[in-house]
DNA sequence: TATGAATGAGCATTCATTCAT
DNA sequence: CATGAATGAATGCTCATTCAT
């Protein structure tokens, strides 16, 4: 009999051995053998759970992603206001605890904008329906509510294009500080004007 | 002097020259060897006038700047109110004129995400600095004129956020298709606020 | 000895579940995973049948061969003259029903030229005497039927020579474009000088 | 200035190179490295004169075909029938001094007869021709001179087929072991055949 | 000042074979 | 008998940068 091997736990632990080193040296700048030896596999082995180098990656933020959706669904179950939910909902962007998932984050941005790979522009879309939905839930609900005026989701949509350029420009410049209050600020407003009065 | 004019001139040229190469090929798609081709010198001399491959870049990017710059003061002046004025500031987003720059654009910002270079840092503060001044004069000009209420300068920071935002979205994913119409409206909600009425 | 017939099968099994791969891919670009999926069997499996991925190979083109020689034998029993039966002998280089086992043959060619096994060496040697045998079968049938003179096998030989080389021409150029008239001539050639008038 | 070199001479002298190599370790067995240590030079140099490892190998035999074809033109002048010298042209495939450059053959057919290149088969067809004309040009002169009835090409043709196949034979098995008589015999035979009487 | 020849470290990927189960 | 997970050696090729001329 062969040995039996649990192929998508070994492909997760693998992925998230590839985390510290992205962290520390950029996703660019990892080899396949760094990554075969933080996973205390060989280099070839690597191949039988991944087909390239692109792969792991893109299992990595997969994981990540989900963990990290799972935290944020249990914390905004902790939030009666809609406000509040969507605050929290976009304090990824700024809040200590995400500080490394932002930094991976990041460098899957940078990858996004520099790659024609059709994969990666899919996975992107898939994650920003993902997010839409979810924030439309929240959106409806609050509307169920009567927190919310019956308004376009266009307005909330905007929020995540400014949470998310906010997000480049303090990691891009020096000029922005206070990204909290940023994206706070930009919310209160938002929502002073689709509240219910 | 007149050595020194040219040595500032050859290199706006060489980096000048890389500008279809970067558009067709992507920067991290060409080598040395095809700038100094493009420039028709040879590769040593390259080095006679730019440290290294980034330094290329980034004065590439800093002449298309600034000669958008200069147009887009000369498209502002056309308009006479503010509103038309900052769509038209954020028409870079957009408008087709401004395609190949916005690729270059794009390409500049994933390497700041996956750059920890200090110069690069400096280099887009004083970007965003720079912009940001042009924008208070826009918005001081909309104040004496009685335009504006006498708003706070978050406000109008938050469309660069926001425009920016959205922008790396529709480049990264396939869910925004109507980015016009999206910064457009985010403009016209803000300014139904910021108006004197 | 049930088993041993079994084990003997499998193998077959194995080898001839190769050549599917072999005309597809050549044997050079078919990896032993591959040939394992194509038997159906587990990669290790094909270690216990074989010694390593040559010998598959190896089996193969004994076993095409035999097959091969066969139904040549039936064929060539067809034939009454001398002449006919030794132009059906050669005619393996060129009518389309043998197809696919010249292209196995022509792979297996370029492995004997680049190989200095010895094993291989013996292989080849022992198919070579194989058809000297049959052949000097076929001309001694013709001489005891007074159809030929009783010449030197040297002549005959040289057939082998002849349709080997010209058929390696006809795959390594695009020079040679009527194979079988060529081999035909020079059979005729030499068939006109050898019969008895 | 820059280094003046002679591009052409170090592709040559690259080449040459290999050719040691190829002798001891096989077309197949030789890296980059080798190469380039053969050369003296870096692993990058390599790739500044030849696209491929592959081309590389077109280069040398190229050059050893061009070497070898004008000392036998040289050994041909100095036969005066037409028998002589077709058979001293095949002598190539026997004659001790010619044992490495027939190595080389040998390694270059079995790449050809494994490979489906395109540029392959052409180099192929090229040279092919090449003899070709080469040899009917010799016939031409023997009819002229009434050495020869003015036979069809086709025969002589015969002689190049079955020269190689006969080699591939004596490399491929140990059957063969007087390749030089059974080559001489085969164009005695043709040419009692063809010589006017 | 200008050149371009030379470099060599660096890396992703493949695959025949082994061996623990 | 059968397996398939694990391996790691092996290799072609790239390219920013240097430096002799």
């Amino acid at each position: 009999m062969a040995i039996i091997v649990d192929k998508e736990q070994k492909k997760k632990d693998i992925a998230l051995g590839t985390k510290a080193l992205i962290l520390k040296d950029g996703i660019n700048n990892i080899t396949i053998s760094q990554i075969a030896k933080a996973a205390g596999i060989g280099k070839g082995t690597v191949y039988e759970y991944f087909k390239n180098k692109d792969e792991i990656v893109f299992e990595l933020v997969e994981i990540l992603m989900q963990e990290h959706n799972k935290q944020k669904e249990a914390e905004l179950s902790k939030f009666t206001s809609t406000r509040e939910k969507v605050k929290s909902f976009f304090s990824f962007f700024y809040i200590d605890a995400d500080k490394e998932l932002r930094e991976i984050y990041k460098q899957f941005t940078a990858i996004a904008l520099s790659s024609t790979n059709e994969d990666m522009l899919n996975f992107q879309t898939e994650c920003y329906f993902l997010y839409e939905k979810w924030m439309e839930a929240i959106i409806q609900e609050g509307i169920q509510n009567k927190e919310l005026k019956p308004e376009i989701k266009e307005l909330i949509m905007g929020i995540f294009a400014f949470a998310q350029g906010a997000f480049i420009m303090s990691v891009t410049t020096n000029a922005i500080t206070d990204l909290q209050q940023k994206i706070d600020n930009q919310i209160d407003m938002l929502f002073d004007l689709m509240e219910e009065r």
